[in-house]
DNA sequence: CTGTTAGCGCATTCAC
DNA sequence: GTGAATGCGCTAACAG
């Protein structure tokens, strides 16, 4: 019942602790091939386990990162989760996931466990409300990246789309105006939210089209439904719409079914978030894809080579990547 | 640079260590609202954070409990996971999460290195292959719980959806013969696929239909186009098919627009798992989803129960959860 | 009420 | 090559 340590490995073996330990860090040269085959049995007899906490303890290194999401209810979200589990997974790095829910609170409530915890890294999309405490943590070295967002001044590394060149893309294959765009709430100033409605209104700038912050909308799902029904009853219904992420997305396409919108004659539609439905759904719907792969990859690159304080001396603060546009027949 | 440690603050408080670890431990009985109030001082002047390694390393007790996936493609695998999450949160656990990628090998290395860093729990989805290992954990008395699957043979509780109800009612729905079911690979004998093809064949039998084996098909998601290909080849091809999980039914969604099949004149059509675009896809789609949130309540409340020895007397090994049936357009 | 002591399981000098 | 001793940071008796 009691676990078994390195001690009665070391009685039963016959030798001392330190030289199991030797053997347990495959530091061989330190012991004769008998004692070291004596050790081997033992390990194989007593079933042993080393602690990796009492290790970790001694070592300072848990090879274990903290993920903090925004909001694990998108889809973006899990993508990235899994991707960074596999990129992780390939450097014997585990995760341990939380969630903020987007509540600042939480968001600093799971930083100090996991720091207590003792992770070696953390990998977070941030709420933007924290700001001190990520300025400490920066000047205590300790390594983090954010992904989909970033706070202003501080000199934290972060990995996210191109949202300018994205709305750029998208406003680019519309071809009839008024153009709309709605996204998810801006209680918070959300980087993603905040880029992608003013990149869409620089696209609109660039094509000398008007501005009108009547078609550019933002709320909680709840409230999208609403937001649809004021943006077609305005005297000049949107011709063409982006919406801003997957939730959104979600919602426009039952609010399209549901008032027998004709896509794309009436209505054109693009989607930030490369949905799994957007191709086989009738009209398939154009989508900006987030190159989820190799923001992953980035992202876990960065945190590892801060964890090995492989800190380069002036690594670029903002790693922006540009969408993938997969043109489908919601943009005819 | 150095973190600061319990004797740092105890020093700095002009106490011993060990009243500041009464302190911490919210032990106030035990001191004078004096030394208290100093203690408290030190903590904020330091800025000081406990090592909750060392405090586990003491205790033997982590606050974090290891999940381990068989595949986090599967979008109910991302959806138990944020369940979870959510509950474990409530109770002040955190998870690890873990891949096998349907893989006995990665599970066993999984699981082992879990264990070496003293998680308090692990919920897993089994690949069915790691008998031995779970039988000598069960006897350990590690606590585990299984979800989605079990293992034969190893008295370790399994949550999972009643694929035998859940296949009947399918079965039921449908008009029109004869009647398919595809699901993925059974290169593993995966309990819900096993079982939801057997399910499938009693529902047949019980109705006094004809079971050809034909019309039963499974293969890996590269596979199943040519799948499709071979059933509609038949001489009768289906009228009605069972898509057993996401995966598939997003392979016939796809099948069915490139085909151009008219559902549910030509082909009636039900999915397991309620995709996100079932009803809003023209026809809406008839779906049995699994209760994920119940589900995961559940084995987040089995798995506490046994981290907290309440072991129940005479527990049952297999909790299935009846799926919810939404009906929609395809089986009309 | 407070301090002393002795581990938790492992790694690492440093003598032998 | 091998072992005894020390400490990682914290908790838990047990004295005082």
């Amino acid at each position: 019942m009691k676990k078994t340590t390195i001690a009665d490995v070391a009685r039963y073996a016959n030798v001392s602790n330190s030289t199991v330990s030797q053997y347990l860090n495959k530091r061989y040269e330190y012991m004769s091939t008998e004692t070291r085959k004596k050790i081997e049995e033992a390990v194989e007899a007593l079933q042993y386990r080393p602690n990796l906490m009492a290790r970790s303890l001694k070592q300072k290194s848990t090879f274990t990162i903290g993920i903090i999401v925004a909001n694990i209810i998108h889809d973006f979200s899990t993508k990235i989760i899994n991707a960074l589990e596999a990129e992780f997974d390939k450097k014997g790095f585990h995760m341990i996931v939380c969630n903020s829910a987007d509540n600042p609170k939480k968001e600093r409530e799971h930083v100090e466990t996991l720091l207590e915890k003792q992770v070696d890294g953390l990998i977070v999309f941030p709420t933007g409300e924290n700001q001190n405490l990520y300025i400490r943590l920066n000047q205590q070295k300790m390594p983090i990246v954010f992904i989909d967002r970033f706070i202003e001044d501080v000199a934290i590394p972060a990995v996210l789309l191109d949202n300018f060149s994205a709305m750029d893309m998208a406003v680019e294959q519309f071809q009839k105006q008024p153009l709309a765009i709605v996204t998810t709430s801006l209680a918070l100033p959300i980087t993603p939210r905040v880029e992608r409605l003013e990149g869409f209104r620089q696209a609109l700038r660039k094509r000398d089209l008007p501005i009108d912050e009547r078609y550019i909308k933002n709320g909680d799902p709840s409230e999208i439904e609403e937001i649809f029904n004021e943006l077609f009853a305005l005297e000049q219904p949107p011709r063409g719409i982006i919406a801003a992420n997957d939730r959104i997305a979600q919602e426009l396409m039952v609010y399209i079914k549901k008032h027998n919108l004709h896509v794309p004659d009436d209505l054109q539609v693009i989607a930030v978030d490369d949905v799994p439905y957007a191709k086989f759904i009738t009209p398939s719907i154009t989508t900006l894809q987030q190159p989820i792969l190799p923001m992953a990859q980035k992202s876990a690159a960065l945190l590892l080579a801060k964890i090995k304080k492989e800190q380069l001396p002036h690594e670029p603060q903002l790693y922006r990547f540009t969408p993938i546009l997969m043109e489908r027949d919601s943009t005819i």
